[in-house]
RNA sequence: GGAGGGGUGGCAGAGCGGUCAAAUGCAUCGGAUUGUAACUCCGACGUCUUCGGACUACGUAGGUUCAAAUCCUACCCCCUCCA
């Protein structure tokens, strides 16, 4: 292994960050001169971040702990004319103050667990780039740093070149990306002296764009570093659950379902996510890295611990750890299932059990409950339902004054009157 | 601008007048197995349903037919070749 002069680096490079720089050696000497300034840049589309971004934060999350500025910047500017990688969704414009919303609660559900903020020389920043691409002239960009592009080099990119080899349109809007991307770089190095930009390896395009720039028109030495895509097993993308993205704010999905996301997760996974989404020491991780078979799961709850802790706190951690392990190892219930409250009333008369279903989300459509129940994926109370037409009524309750609705294994909610 | 090819379910991709809610594969969800994993096997997979059916769907809008994803017309979009 590779042994750098900067913790940065070292630790980056214990913990499987490192994919491609564009120059190690010099930044590995320029981060031992003192406190740097990187950034890595965030779409601002949602109100939320999801797991697909917390290898970003967690660069930066490093970055300050051995001593370095972090800098978060925003796509505010690239959000309103939307990402157009998804050109068949119609992407809708995004007004100002829909885009500052989403900075605003980003910060402080998915930068603030992780990242220091202040104005101190290490304390981080975040940055929004409509700042300076709103005001943009068009010409005079064209001429002060379209200059700088041939496009004869970005076609080369391979970003560029899949979607060609493809067949996939490539509009004018995309191609230009990677220039914003690469302006952004420049400002920023201007305005704050950074001089680093990472990202994953996806973004390696558009961040050697950057480098570029600053070379051709600043005459400076800019750094990329770029994380290995993590991908699963199969080679899909991560984050993905029954409902949709794993999203970091508490509030989109709650720090139970977080947990379970990643006490889920693939065996094989389990090593290389615990060096990059947990801040354990290194020698404990190989030692849960050493576990075999069902051994395996004690890694899970750990990793699956830790990842809570990070970004929901410590209690939450906890609480959610503590329904894992009622509803799981001792099929109970827990604080931390979803509840769905049904009034007295109407309980006390009987509900459908497809339409309840429905009601606690663990069915889309009645007609999916019932497949559910035919299938066997039912259960009520940890009993299994066969029949279709039963109704669930107040005296389903248990001594505890709840009733246990269950979809497959995992799914649990608990129905309470109200 | 001219010639040709094509737009089908989350994706890929069959079908080319009735037996098509549409083959097959992937993805997804349940079940069995297991370790809340992977693999494998089985089942489900448009919406609603009094479980008999009903309704909505094959780019968009019309038309021909007892009957259309399938034929015709117009329009929109994509691709290839020529200019």
């Amino acid at each position: 292994m590779t042994k750098y002069k900067s913790d940065f680096l070292n630790i980056l490079q214990e913990r499987g960050f490192i994919h491609q720089c564009s120059d190690l050696e010099a930044l590995d000497a320029k981060l031992c001169e003192g406190p740097q300034s990187a950034y890595i840049g965030f779409d601002a589309t949602a109100k939320s971040l999801h797991v697909g971004n917390l290898t970003g934060i967690m660069m930066l999350y490093w970055f300050q702990q051995t001593g370095h500025k972090p800098i978060t910047l925003m796509g505010g500017g690239t959000s309103k004319i939307g990402d157009p990688s998804f050109k068949d969704e119609q992407r809708q414009l995004m007004d100002d103050d829909t885009i500052n919303d989403n900075i605003e609660n980003i910060k402080a559900t998915c930068f603030k667990q992780f990242l220091k903020y202040g104005d101190g020389e290490t304390d981080a920043l975040m940055v929004n780039n409509n700042d300076w691409l709103d005001g943009l002239k068009y010409l005079e960009f064209l001429r002060d740093y379209g200059r700088y592009f041939t496009v004869n080099r970005m076609l080369s990119f391979d970003s560029v070149k899949q979607r060609l080899e493809r067949e996939s349109p490539l509009s004018l809007l995309e191609f230009n990306y990677m220039v914003m991307q690469g302006y952004d770089f420049l400002e920023l190095n201007r305005r704050y002296g950074t001089l680093i930009q990472m990202g994953g390896s996806d973004q390696w395009g558009n961040i050697i764009n950057g480098v570029d720039l600053g070379h051709k028109a600043d005459r400076v030495q800019l750094f990329a570093l770029t994380a290995p895509l993590l991908t699963t097993p199969d080679g899909k993308k991560m984050g993905k659950t029954l409902n949709g993205a794993v999203w970091l704010n508490a509030n989109m999905l709650s720090p139970y379902d977080y947990y379970q996301y990643w006490r889920n997760v693939d065996d094989v996974m389990v090593g290389t996510l615990l060096r990059r989404f947990t801040i354990l020491p290194i020698s404990e991780i190989e030692k849960l890295e050493a576990l075999e078979g069902q051994d395996i799961n004690e890694a899970k709850k750990i990793l699956a611990f830790e990842a809570t802790k990070i970004c929901h706190g410590e209690q939450a951690a906890k609480d959610a750890e503590e329904t894992a392990l009622k509803v799981f190892e001792q099929g109970g219930v827990g604080d931390d299932l979803p509840v769905i409250e049904i009034e007295q009333a109407r309980l006390a008369a009987g509900i459908e059990l497809l339409e309840l279903l429905v009601e606690a989300g663990l069915a889309k459509s009645k007609g999916e409950a019932r497949r559910l129940v035919q299938g066997g994926g039912i259960k009520r109370n940890d009993e299994a339902v066969s029949d279709v037409a039963c109704n669930v009524a107040a005296n389903d309750m248990t001594a505890d004054g709840h009733i246990k609705l269950s979809a497959g294994k995992k799914r649990h909610v608990l129905v309470k009157a109200k």
